[in-house]
DNA sequence: CGGGATCCACCGTGATACTG
DNA sequence: CAGTATCACGGTGGATCCCG
């Protein structure tokens, strides 16, 4: 418990900072956008959600049902079913993500350019060894 | 609800979530937020940004540097003088972050709750052992 | 003052195998 | 089908020392 001085507080953006924690991993934002357009079984996720392994996709789920962002209901059948789906609350977040990938689509390429940019000068000057 | 168009699997996620790993990483809001009221110095940032090691300020700045959010100039005088701020992208940026930082403030408490819900069941099922 | 270089601890992630 | 368990690895971030 006494870890040597945490980084301490910081004030408001520490929660912006925490809520970007748990979307800005490396899955959760795909689960997310999945999850827009209804509820889902696990294996439909994992089918629709390319790259991501099995034991990730239950990682970010559990994540997302921890914060109330997204619902897990479980049918006590065999074989088993589990259904995925945005909460209200995920639903709310879903608008703010939106700004996001707004922003991002709007400056994505100069971004882009600008990282180009910016790794060539470090390239030349890196050649004056 | 007034949910943003659904997004399945549009690059659109793809470039998000690239500019959440920018800023979603441990530091970089912080930075951003610091420097959204003007230009700065190095020490200035250090000092403000409670917690942060020279290495990572140092590491986050050309990140962000890099991707055209900061710009930096240097003088070179000495002592050594490095002025840091938002491009006119990295303001933009601002707005979009605050708006999550909004969504974050909204949201804290409704989440913190069911994040405690969640904690206190699955410890009460862990305990069935 | 503003870094760079190095070493290291941690943990998020992936691969694989097993299970109710 | 929908997980859990285990191991291995790489990247992130912290501590420390040094330099122009």
């Amino acid at each position: 418990m006494d870890t040597p001085a945490p980084y301490g507080h910081t004030p408001a953006n520490c929660r912006a900072r925490e809520i970007l924690g748990r979307i800005g991993d490396k899955w959760s934002l795909y689960v997310i956008a999945q999850l827009s357009d209804g509820t889902k079984r696990f294996t439909a996720l994992k089918r629709e959600i390319d790259g991501i392994s099995q034991r990730m996709l239950t990682v970010t789920l559990r994540g997302l049902e921890r914060d109330g962002i997204v619902s897990r209901t479980m049918y006590p059948v065999m074989p088993p079913r589990v259904d995925y789906a945005l909460t209200p609350l995920g639903r709310t977040l879903l608008e703010a993500v939106s700004f996001l990938t707004s922003w991002a689509e709007e400056h994505v390429e100069e971004i882009e350019a600008t990282r180009a940019r910016y790794d060539t000068r470090v390239e030349e000057f890196s050649a004056l060894d």
